[in-house]
DNA sequence: CTGAAAGCGCTTACAG
DNA sequence: CTGAAAGCGCTTACAG
């Protein structure tokens, strides 16, 4: 007697809208719009959708939907990293902006790898997504193509973009390992180092301020450069720094591109009976929580992190929802905090 | 002339495989399966189809093939938090194990909230995931509902499920807490606290353990536990050490249930002049990084969790294929690891 | 090995 | 305010 009865039936075997619309009493398309246009259906046969909807427990089928609608609700985020609480905490604010509309977020981890990022993304279009979060300016090659033939809109995070005509929200790299380098700079030192793990670009960026600084104040020496490839960890920083201090035995300050390398050369030094700050000046860069709190308190630079995950979001929301934003980027800065290791 | 171009389309405009089978001379069929079971379709037709994809640069439409073939190629994946370094692990575990599969993982942060467990899962439902990996083995009741009545298969990570029919990979949580108390009660301590934060099931049951081993060596006092349902930072950590040498000032241990309560504890301690371990022994729970090399480093348990993460993905993927796990139960076991700090 | 037909579960026009 | 028809872009049987 059923339909989905007779014969080979391919069905799901969930409920669909066709189920509660007959439930209901209504045809399936004023189901549909009693679901997602409820201001356009009568009281009386919204109530009875309603009702059915939770009585027979009915879940819209994602896929049909996208399909029919021929858009996807879907955002995809890419960060490079799931490990480092900068990323995550990028996420909190992506999550917190989208909390009360019906995206999906589909997050994608590319561990710093162009490699990974090429395959995530041709993954993630297939989804058809209504926008796209990255991190970063630069991409390879095939990541370009593939972003510009998708034509889906996509926010840049972390770094400003100089085409105006590209939407990003974070603030500069490059002024704020300049500023860094600086107020070591002011505090007398003139055998700075900079140690510099990952090279993602953030981390080049950076140590570009600081050699535009180094190189203002008459102090540069490429020796006093250390850069490796290696993700950052507390053991790499204990390690770069013997590898620093074994190249210029008279570095005065160490600056190190993130918190978790200032903390390992930190360790490192108290257990080599190093004094920090007074032999040696060590700082870092994020402001991790850890770095308050650690004895000596560690000098940093603080980055916002949650507000440039929260200020993408809500601008991507805005384009994809046809808005012109005010403006297509948007510098949230950082702060130096100067504490005791530097 | 082309059937895209009647009136009204509502194509979305991208490449379909009507349009590669047409650019390719073949039936939509045939490009289909050239691409899903090449070895189905002779070599000949087959390399006609790879070209004419790779020319007009086809991307496969998810929804479409979700709905045509009733099942998504989606694990969704419920984590309580994306900032604790834990969940971050399983999470590298689980994309390194479904690495060569074609899965899209949706990855949830229920943040420690039912409510948004909830919320979460109702969203991701509909997009008719071949598997779910949770955090836990207790979930809301409604929750619960809406697993059983999916009927997609579940993997419970972090702890050990007693339900033989119930998929989990963890440890147990209250072994562990019994094992470090007992490892303090031999060292001679005697008035032994427990700090714990955020009290979700893992903490309970840490609390648990530590319990019943101070009850089994008659050493139980209720003041001894300073229990609060704030999230676990350093800083609280800081606090409740505070709060716990208020209450009990003979307090000559204290089990942390987690390390970054730990690292607040003896920075805080290092603030106040309180020599650790000698006037008071500390320990936590996870070996984050830093336990390592903090001075001193820190006595914790070490945990499995990549591995959790990387043995829920194989079983889950295992069960999605339709075969039948040697072990509905996998033990990962964990690890004291005694260090400086007790 | 290849293909014409039907259908997955929705939404978009359109008509009333 | 309500509904019958068509279509989104694939894959599943089935037939040849």
């Amino acid at each position: 007697m059923t339909k989905t009865r007779t014969g080979k039936s391919r069905a799901s075997g969930r409920i669909t809208l066709a189920a509660v619309a007959q439930h209901a009493g209504v045809a399936t398309m004023t189901a549909s719009r009693a679901i997602s246009q409820p201001e356009l259906v009568s009281p009386e046969l919204r109530g009875r959708v309603e009702r059915s909807v939770a009585e027979l427990g009915y879940l819209p089928n994602r896929a049909a939907r996208a399909l029919a609608s021929a858009h996807s609700n879907v955002i995809v985020v890419l960060v490079p990293s799931l490990s480092n609480a900068v990323f995550t905490a990028v996420l909190a604010g992506i999550q917190d902006a989208l909390d009360a509309d019906d995206y999906q977020l589909l997050i994608g981890n590319t561990r710093y790898s162009d490699a990974k990022e090429e395959k995530l993304l041709g993954i993630y279009l297939q989804s058809n997504p209504d926008g796209i979060l990255l991190c970063g300016l630069s991409h390879s090659e095939r990541v370009e193509k593939m972003l510009v033939s998708s034509r889906v809109p996509i926010v840049s995070m972390m770094d400003l973009a100089g085409d105006p005509d590209q939407l990003s929200v974070g603030f500069s790299q490059f002024d704020a390992g300049h500023a860094m380098t600086r107020y070591l700079i002011d505090k007398g030192h003139t055998r700075i180092g900079f140690i510099g793990a990952q090279l993602d670009e953030r981390t080049l960026r950076r140590a570009g301020g600081y050699r535009k600084a180094m190189d203002e104040a008459g102090l540069a020496d490429p020796r006093l450069q250390v850069m490796v490839g290696d993700p950052s960890t507390i053991t790499l920083g204990a390690e770069l720094l013997g590898r620093m201090l074994a190249r210029v035995p008279d570095c005065d300050a160490i600056f190190c591109c993130n918190d978790d390398l200032a903390h390992g050369a930190i360790y490192q030094c108290q257990r080599r009976g190093i004094r920090v700050p007074e032999q040696l000046a060590i700082c870092g860069f994020n402001d991790l929580p850890a770095s308050a709190w650690m004895n000596p308190s560690v000098t940093t630079i603080g980055t916002p992190r949650y507000r440039i995950g929260f200020e993408s979001a809500m601008l991507l929301r805005s384009v994809i929802k046809g808005e012109t934003p005010a403006a297509t980027q948007i510098d949230l800065g950082f702060t130096l905090m100067a504490r005791e290791s530097a």
